[in-house]
DNA sequence: AAACTAAAGCTTTTT
DNA sequence: GCTTTAGTTT
């Protein structure tokens, strides 16, 4: 078992592998195969060290990686993964929440709120203390901040500078962590910062969890914040048996709170941490690397490393300008056309990286032109969908009736004619008494005074809520039926979006309630499959952790990248080489930079500037085209198009019958009349070179 | 309570 | 330029 685990790891790997007992930083460069020394190690604690799958925690920031994860693992342990803590900060502390809130004062049924929700509560909260509503997104990202830094409203009001914020600031502050307590709902940055308040404050609960897992290990080191690190520290303070994994040059959500610093104070907070450097890439070519590690150098504030690779000097990096962001897609559609139609690639094997979401928009036009398919990551995801939120807030409604975000998100829909002014007057009734806005309602039913028509409609909610609450144990699939039916929600909203809800529907098989409200909550747009056979659009954000064989990074242009934002503090412009860095750490085989002279922000047409990153790359590693070539970018034989250069039927797009291998399509067509070669896309098989002189093709 | 018009915005976003 | 939201009308 030990050779299986360790034979084909590098030496560095291996050491960190072995490294069982003690704080352990695994710098990790990108493409050093990270994940593998993760999973690797859990499997060698496991069988070689003779710790319980159970008793290791391992933390990630995505559910996406979680699962990667626990795969793995199941696959090098052969066993099932379902008891094993492999998962999200948030999930975890979720999961712990769920058990022990009653010490913090909540019920365990509370609800977790998404951005959505929070910015709800809070502009309410502005509208009430006046003050001009449009500041709530300033204020929701100052009060994430200030959760992430484990500054609680008593915290805010405690200090004579107020950390430089506002009384008027502060007010809202504990106004809302009012609101979520009243509503028994916690938003995801209260996951963190509660599981490390019950930790501070019930010793014997913290003493509990770090006996159940002896052995911590944590994914992305670099992006963890202030909370997250806190609550690492205090769960491994026993035993110290923490594993750190991360990447200080990839390191791109300062704006979210992730501290990079982190990874400094980790080697000061645990003395007598090993420290290995994973510096072999298995991923790209010498000559992406090279462009990487020339643009990655030019940061002053980083830990040394040197990635390398065994893969060869591969294609040089190209780089071309054309004249509008317009040209620039059509050149990127272009070029996956060409390399699509020499046969090595497939759809799925492209993708195309840009710094803006708006960049996305001329992207999609000119891959829709040239009948590219594509998919867009990272967008809204299927649990953000209207219909969906929909009927999870009933759910969430039924299982905690003092949610009162959610109620107000479905009290009207479908229509029942309560409205603002109504809800203000159920509203009115919940201050005076203290009480959630459900309450309230029920309140008003059996009080005398109100009027009829006012009385009806509310009561009319409040019982449909009721008898749905009384059927809540029956199998999940029939409830959401009975939801949609009973409501008529599914009538009003209409047959296209009735689709997604029989999606959930039939997804929800097999899942209880509670579970598939979390699993909502905690759920991104990022975790959902990647449709292989298609060219993948998506943010440089979005891209970190994935890999490409082709990669386009869009927009190499000061203003752009690095963005006009950052320009003005060296370490936002760090963050933003960074952020570029990850971009080209994405390639396999090859790496196109474009950019365009001009450009359409918003209503103007701005003249743009190449990147001053560009200079920032060995000039022996990329290739500058400034004026797009007729002939291939690939090879430097000129390529006419294939119709002048064979007079066959079988060009390009044809769909032709092979005796053995069935329908095709036509990928290219070359040589001279006698010896016409066509390249064809078997479904079934893939993609084979044929000469026309053998094989029986058929046009159909 | 829906439907209109005017105006203000506008980086990236693991949960 | 276009989308989101605030404030107005009907």
């Amino acid at each position: 078992m030990r050779k299986d685990l360790l034979s084909d790891l590098n030496p560095q790997q291996q050491k960190a592998i072995k490294h069982a007992d003690g704080p352990l930083l695994v710098l990790a460069g990108a493409g050093s195969g990270k994940t593998k020394v993760i999973t690797h190690r859990f499997a060698f604690l496991t069988t070689e060290q003779n710790v319980p799958p159970s008793s290791i925690l391992a933390m990630t920031f995505t559910n996406k990686a979680a699962e990667e994860m626990k795969a793995r693992i199941q696959k090098l342990l052969g066993k099932d993964t379902a008891g094993l803590w492999v998962s999200t900060f948030h999930s975890f502390c979720c999961r712990i929440l769920r058990k022990e809130i009653a010490s913090l004062g909540f019920q365990n049924n509370f609800c977790i709120y998404d951005k959505d929700d929070s910015s709800k509560v809070i502009r309410s909260i502005l509208k009430e203390f006046k003050i001009h509503e449009a500041l709530y997104k300033g204020i929701s990202s100052k009060l994430s901040s200030l959760k992430a830094s484990l500054i609680a409203p008593e915290h805010l009001i405690a200090r004579d500078d107020s950390y430089g914020f506002d009384e008027k600031f502060a007010r809202v502050y504990v106004k809302y962590q009012d609101d979520l307590r009243r509503n028994n709902a916690l938003d995801f940055d209260d996951l963190i910062m509660f599981t490390v308040k019950l930790f501070d404050e019930h010793p014997g609960v913290l003493k509990k969890y770090q006996t159940e897992f002896p052995h911590i290990m944590i994914d992305e080191f670099q992006d963890t914040n202030n909370a997250q690190y806190r609550l690492a520290k205090l769960m491994a303070a026993g035993r110290k048996n923490i594993c750190v994994v991360g990447d200080d040059d990839q390191s791109i959500y300062k704006f979210r709170g992730a501290d990079v610093r982190n990874i400094l104070a980790f080697e000061k907070d645990f003395p007598k941490t090993k420290v290995i450097r994973l510096e072999q890439n298995y991923r790209s070519t010498q000559n992406i690397l090279d462009a990487a590690g020339g643009v990655i150098e030019q940061n002053n504030s980083r830990m040394p490393k040197k990635l390398w690779t065994n893969n060869g000097n591969g294609e040089k990096v190209f780089h071309c300008t054309t004249n509008s962001e317009r040209e620039e897609a059509a050149y990127i559609a272009r070029t996956i056309n060409e390399l699509y139609l020499k046969g090595r690639h497939s759809y799925g094997d492209f993708t195309i990286l840009y710094r803006l979401n708006q960049q996305s928009m001329v992207l999609e036009e000119a891959l829709k032109a040239n009948g590219l398919p594509y998919h867009i990551v990272g967008g809204i995801s299927f649990y953000q969908r209207k219909e969906i939120k929909d009927i999870i807030s009933y759910l969430k409604l039924i299982i905690n009736p003092d949610d009162s975000v959610s109620l107000r998100r479905i009290i009207n829909s479908p229509p029942r004619g309560i409205g603002s002014t109504t809800i203000a007057k159920i509203e009115n009734e919940a201050v005076k008494k203290d009480i959630s806005l459900f309450k309230a309602m029920q309140h008003i039913v059996i009080s005398s005074g109100y009027p009829p028509a006012f009385k009806e409609k509310i009561k009319g909610f409040v019982s449909t809520i009721e008898e749905l609450s009384g059927s809540k144990d029956m199998e999940l699939s029939e409830f959401l039926w009975l939801i949609l039916e009973s409501t008529g929600y599914m009538k009003w909203i209409g047959e296209e979006r009735s689709e997604n809800l029989m999606e959930l529907v039939n997804s929800s098989d097999e899942m209880d309630i509670n579970r598939l409200i979390d699993t909502a909550a905690l759920f991104s747009p990022m975790d959902e499959s990647d449709k292989a056979s298609s060219i993948s659009l998506m943010t440089l954000h979005c891209a970190k952790g994935l890999e490409f064989p082709v990669v386009f990074i869009a927009g190499i242009e000061e203003g752009l990248m690095p963005h006009f934002h950052a320009v003005k503090s060296s370490e936002e412009l760090q963050e933003e080489r960074r952020l570029f860095y990850v971009g080209i750490t994405r390639a396999k085989e090859m790496l196109f930079l474009t950019g365009a002279k001009k450009r359409r922000f918003y209503a103007s047409v701005q003249e743009q500037q190449p990147s001053r990153f560009l200079k920032e790359m060995p000039s022996g590693c990329y290739h500058c085209i400034e004026k797009r070539p007729r002939t291939s970018m690939i090879t430097s034989e000129v390529k006419l198009p294939a119709s002048l250069l064979n007079k066959t039927p079988f060009v390009t797009g044809v769909r032709v019958r092979h005796p053995k291998w069935g329908v095709g399509v036509v990928r290219d067509s070359y040589g001279e009349t006698d010896d016409v070669k066509v390249m064809v896309n078997f479904p079934s098989v893939g993609v084979k070179r044929l000469s026309l002189k053998f094989a029986q093709l058929q046009k159909i």
